[in-house]
RNA sequence: GGCGGCGUAGCCAAGCGGUAAGGCAUGGGCCUGCAAAGCCUUGAUCACCGGUUCGAAUCCGGUCGCCGCCUCCA
């Protein structure tokens, strides 16, 4: 099986990916808080986690993926108090609009979603041994964990609490009294306010603290010991790192998990007031989010996962209308491509079901195609660089292009090779969650998507077209050059083949 | 204030000590009735300064700029 390498923030170095059990991984990523839609820096970390397993599995390990909805928490309520309904209703809802977000992206659900709400006897239990052996202590129905007591707090995002008391001032509100031991002591578990959402437990009526659920769904479905834990780099500390500390100090296992890996954020390109184009990241707070639904109102699936891809997964990535644009346009050169191959294959009697008997290379293309595949998934198995696969796959599109580029029945040598690039490129799609459509009728859909946010009338364009080609058989070229230019108005693109007139949307 | 990251052609972006992937845009060409699409072709010494090395975009030190975390955050 082939190894991989993953950039793991623990060590702060790119590693060699052991297993804890040979062939197989276990990873848990954090799910978001459900109260309210997903934007698209989550879809960016899901995405990425998605492709992982894809990729993993193409490689043939078994992958064991968990992937948790935080449905209590502090927000929830809140929310749910404005809107005047239940927490875990709100909170329900909203994991129906995740689910369904994640499903429109082509994100395959986890192997098991916990919820928290589900799982407040094993937290309770968590909780309780970290009292037990000295790692929590109860203050006024409230438990938190005891930093200083776990030596080790501060490994992932590399600090020490020195440094980060010494840093805080000024800038913490210290005003309340504590009721911690410590100012960087956090809460395992909350004591409920008046009658708001809360579970009986040793220390009262309350809820899990925000990151002890994580530790003890981990645990409870991959044991002390896991493969990859992963999430957003925003989490790094303090949520990961107090992971570690709650599950390694209450199982006594290290460490909790064996490769860390964290995804960048999306940022937004800003004006400041000073008149400076800036970049901030995106986030709920800030209010400069886009929200999955409404990208995907604007742009296909293929092309917000294509985006994903053009850049290292742990470095900030731009959302940009232009970016989005380009992927799109990328995603659909790439179905172009592969509706070239079909019809060119289909001038010979072949086609996806129907391949054409073995025959040699055409124009020396053996190299590339037979190199394809260990070029595509060498870069995805160094620490899942899609840039270096995405360039594979120009590569590969390309030369399937320039064989395509004849309107004549292809060689022997000619279909054949086509027909095995046709393989490789969508293989490689597949692991990448894109191009496993039919190319025509995803061509179709990247159009009426256009068409869609456009506002444009489909009978009207295509009523234009034919005039137009029936100006073009009787030879009457100003006329058909009249009626191109109004469907160039229109951001209409048409394009004259032997097989007909084909015509595409074009954004400016 | 503390910790971490980034700065590569007009733009996006790989690169992890051996002489700069890929994409977009631009100019030229092929194809086309003319176009479009597609194909061919066209461009950088890597923020700046200094150092290590036979050799650095890649390592070390410093400067400048940007970003993230330190509070809820994917």
């Amino acid at each position: 099986m082939r190894k991989i390498t993953l950039f793991d923030t623990c060590s702060d170095t790119k590693r060699i990916f052991e297993p804890l059990e040979a062939g197989k991984v276990s990873m848990y990523v954090c799910g978001v808080t459900v109260y309210d839609l997903t934007h698209i820096g989550h879809a960016r970390v899901y995405i990425v986690f998605d492709v992982f397993r894809r990729f993993m599995r193409h490689l043939g390990y078994e992958v064991t993926y968990v992937r948790n909805h935080t449905d209590v928490d502090d927000k929830i309520i809140k929310r749910a108090a404005e809107k005047g309904q239940e927490p875990l209703a709100l909170a329900e809802h909203f994991i129906g609009e995740f689910d369904r977000d994640m499903a429109t992206l082509g994100v395959a659900a986890a192997d098991v979603e916990p919820k928290v709400s589900d799982h407040i006897a094993p937290i309770v239990a968590m909780v309780e041994t970290l009292i037990e052996r000295g790692f929590a202590y109860e203050s006024e129905g409230d438990v938190y964990f005891r930093v200083e007591r776990f030596e080790e707090y501060g490994k992932l995002s590399g600090r020490k609490l020195v440094d980060m008391e010494a840093g805080r001032s000024g800038r913490v509100d210290d005003d309340e009294p504590s009721k911690k031991e410590h100012p960087f002591d956090f809460a395992l578990w909350k004591s409920a306010k008046g009658d708001e959402l809360s579970w009986p437990s040793p220390w009262g009526a309350g809820r899990p603290g925000w990151h002890i659920e994580c530790s003890a769904m981990a645990t409870q479905y991959l044991g002390p010991r896991f493969d990859i834990h992963g999430g957003g780099r925003d989490l790094i500390f303090p949520h990961h790192e107090n992971e570690i500390a709650q599950s390694e100090a209450a199982t006594g296992c290290t460490p909790f998990s064996n490769y860390w890996m964290h995804i960048g954020m999306v940022n937004v390109g800003e004006v400041s007031e000073d008149g400076a184009r800036i970049e901030r990241k995106m986030s709920k707070s800030l209010g400069n989010f886009w929200t999955t639904r409404d990208v995907l109102k604007g742009y296909h699936a293929e092309a917000v996962r294509y985006f994903m891809f053009t850049s290292n997964y742990r470095n900030p990535v731009t959302y940009s209308m232009e970016n989005l644009e380009e992927a799109s346009q990328r995603v659909e050169y790439l179905y172009t491509s592969l509706a070239r191959i079909d019809e060119t294959l289909a001038r010979a009697g072949f086609g996806p079901g129907n391949p054409p008997p073995a025959a040699g290379w055409a124009e020396d293309r053996g190299a590339l195609v037979e190199g394809f595949s260990e070029r595509f998934d060498a870069a995805l198995a160094d620490d899942l660089n899609t840039c270096r696969a995405l360039a594979a796959i120009g590569e590969l599109a390309r030369a399937i292009n320039e064989l395509t580029q004849s309107k004549k029945k292809p060689s022997a040598e000619a279909a054949h090779t086509l027909f095995a690039m046709r393989q490789r490129l969508t293989a490689a799609g597949g692991v990448l969650g894109i191009l496993e459509k039919p190319p025509a009728a995803a061509l179709l859909e990247l159009r009426d998507l256009r068409v869609d946010v456009l506002g444009l009338d489909a009978a009207l364009i295509e009523q234009k077209v034919a005039d137009r080609e029936a100006a073009r058989a009787a030879k009457d070229w100003a006329g058909a050059d009249a009626l191109r230019d109004e469907l160039s108005a229109m951001n209409i693109e048409i394009m004259d083949s032997p097989e007909g007139t084909t015509w595409r949307v074009i954004s400016n």
